[in-house]
DNA sequence: TATTGTAATGTTATATTATTACATAATGTG
DNA sequence: CACATTATGTAATAATATAACATTACAATA
């Protein structure tokens, strides 16, 4: 529940609501300046718990955090991501069907399927028509 | 080709066959301080070609790498893992299947695919006897 | 309200991962 | 050999992330 964040933890989210875009956390350490906020673990801190609500996501291969604005994420650790390899604009995937996907796959293998990060990169519609 | 692997790269190489492990920059680098190399960007050039010829894998969500003993991979840029959530024990997966599902999840989002990097996380058939 | 326990914050330092920029050496080709 | 190209070496620094510990805020309850 979003209610029950902390002063810094709100904070942070609000800096994901204004860009809608990814963040790296210096860049949003530098946004948060202003208000008082001065180390990196203080960030961190609040992108963790972000993160484990499901309201952030990271996007490991680029070490960014993406708000995630489904209403009720079930993406809490599992992520799937489309990145466009030209304009790095990326879009979230809502994924069941991966899940019961990926869980069949780690049968085979003789695994628990706990849970996965998915990143597919693909040059978006925008940038293939720019060619 | 291995044949023309430079000298740096199959010293790096000969590291990562010896512990077929996941590896760090890092852990790298000590290992081939013996044999003359000092620098990080050494070892991070040789990583750099042994992934563009497909031959070391990046694991993003781990920073770290990993041989592939595949004789050709396919996976030159794309990758699939199983990663064991508690003994980071990691298992590539072949994935021509993969490659065509991506495709087609990103042409439903107007996408052209390029590659992909999926990691999927559960508890490998060791560990869970264990508990 | 005083006490006390817990969660949140603040602060400093440092670890870890990766790149830039530039200098030097080795190697192949005309 | 001269020259271009590729590989190496070297130093500095950027970017990402965590550890450790001190302080404050705040709610529960005696």
């Amino acid at each position: 529940m979003i209610e029950d964040l902390s002063h810094n933890e709100k904070l942070i989210l609000n800096v994901f609501k204004k860009s809608n875009k990814p963040l790296k956390a210096y860049q949003i350490l530098f946004q948060v300046q202003k208000k008082g906020i001065k180390s990196p673990t203080q960030v961190y801190r609040a992108l963790d718990k972000l993160q484990e609500i499901g309201k952030v996501h990271k996007i490991e291969s680029r070490n960014s955090y993406l708000i995630c604005n489904n209403t009720d994420c079930l993406n809490k650790s599992s992520v799937s991501f489309l990145i466009c390899n030209l304009c790095e604009k990326i879009v979230e995937i809502e994924d069941k069907l991966f899940s019961n996907h990926f869980s069949k796959i780690c049968e085979e293998f003789n695994r628990k399927y706990t849970q996965h990060n998915l990143e597919i990169f693909g040059t978006c519609i925008s940038c293939s028509e720019k060619k």
